[in-house]
DNA sequence: CTTGTAGCATACCATTCGGTATGTAGTTTT
DNA sequence: AAAACTACATACCGAATGGTATGCTACAAG
């Protein structure tokens, strides 16, 4: 019989969260624009093209690292187009964190709350789920979030905030999680759920940190499985 | 009474090793260098001066964002001594890793296997030591290491090998650490020993980048004391 | 004492980076 | 239909970046 430990490896993908990790466009800025119009329509498309280019180009090369007239340049657009959406290089950082990054973590964390069967169950898919985003030809690129806040938390006070509300965020799905997990005897109500909430990221983000340097995307798995078993009531 | 778990954050720090964490000169490529001259020992001097410049300014700046040859300019140094003694930014970076950051953890990890005291005794104090390091100026630096691998490690292959190297040294320390642990009876057995030791190098990997986001030192001591709650046989 | 060489300083250089200034075709508003 | 505005394209720019070329001094070896 399989223990939810065991579940964590067995998971298989089913929704394609990264491939569109857009819920809905967020407001702009801009205090006119039409809301059916063509031309806004096509210059949201391009704003949204520059916007994923761009994310996956950090992703890879950090935000210190991204040319980004070089990579729209890519996608048959000029610096025209880039500098007419995002002023500076700043401002498109901004908006991919706020975009692109927030609504992905945010959404795949929250089932940690909505989604069916027990505490320990949901803890269990999430983690499956994130070790299935692992594959050879993305281990060695990490964690999106976690790149940036290891890049850019100690230079630009504007990424950390946007980082650690995100976190915050997280960490909040998951107290909540465990709280109730440990009301319904499933997680071992000796560890402080405050705690073991941070230590549940921690330890997801150092796993993806490992299995990246490591180039193995397996060693996450370990850190996952291992970590659901200690939480459980023994 | 105390428990292994609470001494982890009466730690106390005894050595300084992160002001100086040179144990011996590693060889340079240099064949025929006198070995007690003047000349020379001012040379290997200076060079040791724009190392450790250079290891402080990519702990904040990253490597792509450090400018070298600014760094050395508030050392009173120029650009000319710069490029005698690192030909290209690539060496420097690998210079730094080989002959600071390898040799500044694995000082603090072997501790795993030489220091006295049972085995949780030896994890707590290696968490509390690492603790300890985080201070409110400095914990938006994060931890060195993890820094540079987020960074380098898809950018570079030569910086992932060394980083992966100083990684699986870690893991090694741990591995028979908790494994004597395991013998002893004060680590659980049911926790296998090799994912322990991953999962603790990511929960401390993890840790410091909570803590660095967060810009909350005490996030790290969560994760640490909990870590360590979790593996003590119940 | 000459010759070589380590240990720098200074000046120069091509490329790149992030950004600006300007033009213009199409679209929307009035 | 005129005016205004959006959505880009093109060309240009100053500063920074990473590096090179050269020269000069002190010391060490032969």
């Amino acid at each position: 019989m399989k223990t939810p430990a065991d579940m964590v490896l067995d998971y298989k993908p089913l929704e394609k969260v990264v491939q569109n990790p857009l819920p809905t466009q967020a407001t702009t800025s801009l205090g006119a624009s039409g809301k059916g119009s063509r031309a806004s329509e096509r210059g949201q498309e391009t704003r949204q093209l520059i916007l994923e280019a761009n994310f996956r180009a950090i992703w890879k090369h950090g935000f210190q690292g991204v040319r980004a007239d070089k990579v729209v340049q890519e996608l048959g657009i000029t610096k025209g187009a880039l500098y007419h959406y995002f002023p500076t290089k700043q401002d498109l950082g901004y908006a991919i964190v706020d975009e692109l990054i927030r609504p992905m973590y945010l959404k795949s964390w929250q089932q940690l709350e909505t989604a069916d069967g027990s505490s320990i169950e949901r803890l269990s898919t999430l983690l499956a789920y994130l070790g299935s985003m692992i594959n050879n030809e993305n281990v060695t690129l990490g964690c999106p979030l976690n790149n940036l806040m290891q890049e850019m938390s100690p230079l630009d006070e504007g990424f950390r905030i946007r980082l650690s509300g995100i976190l915050t965020t997280l960490h909040g799905y998951s107290k909540r999680c465990i709280l109730q997990g440990q009301a319904e005897g499933s997680i071992r109500s000796t560890l402080n759920a405050d705690s073991l909430a941070w230590m549940l990221i921690a330890t997801v983000e150092g796993g993806y940190s490992m299995s990246k340097t490591m180039a193995d995307p397996t060693v996450f798995g370990m850190c996952a499985r291992l970590l659901l078993k200690t939480m459980i009531t023994v």
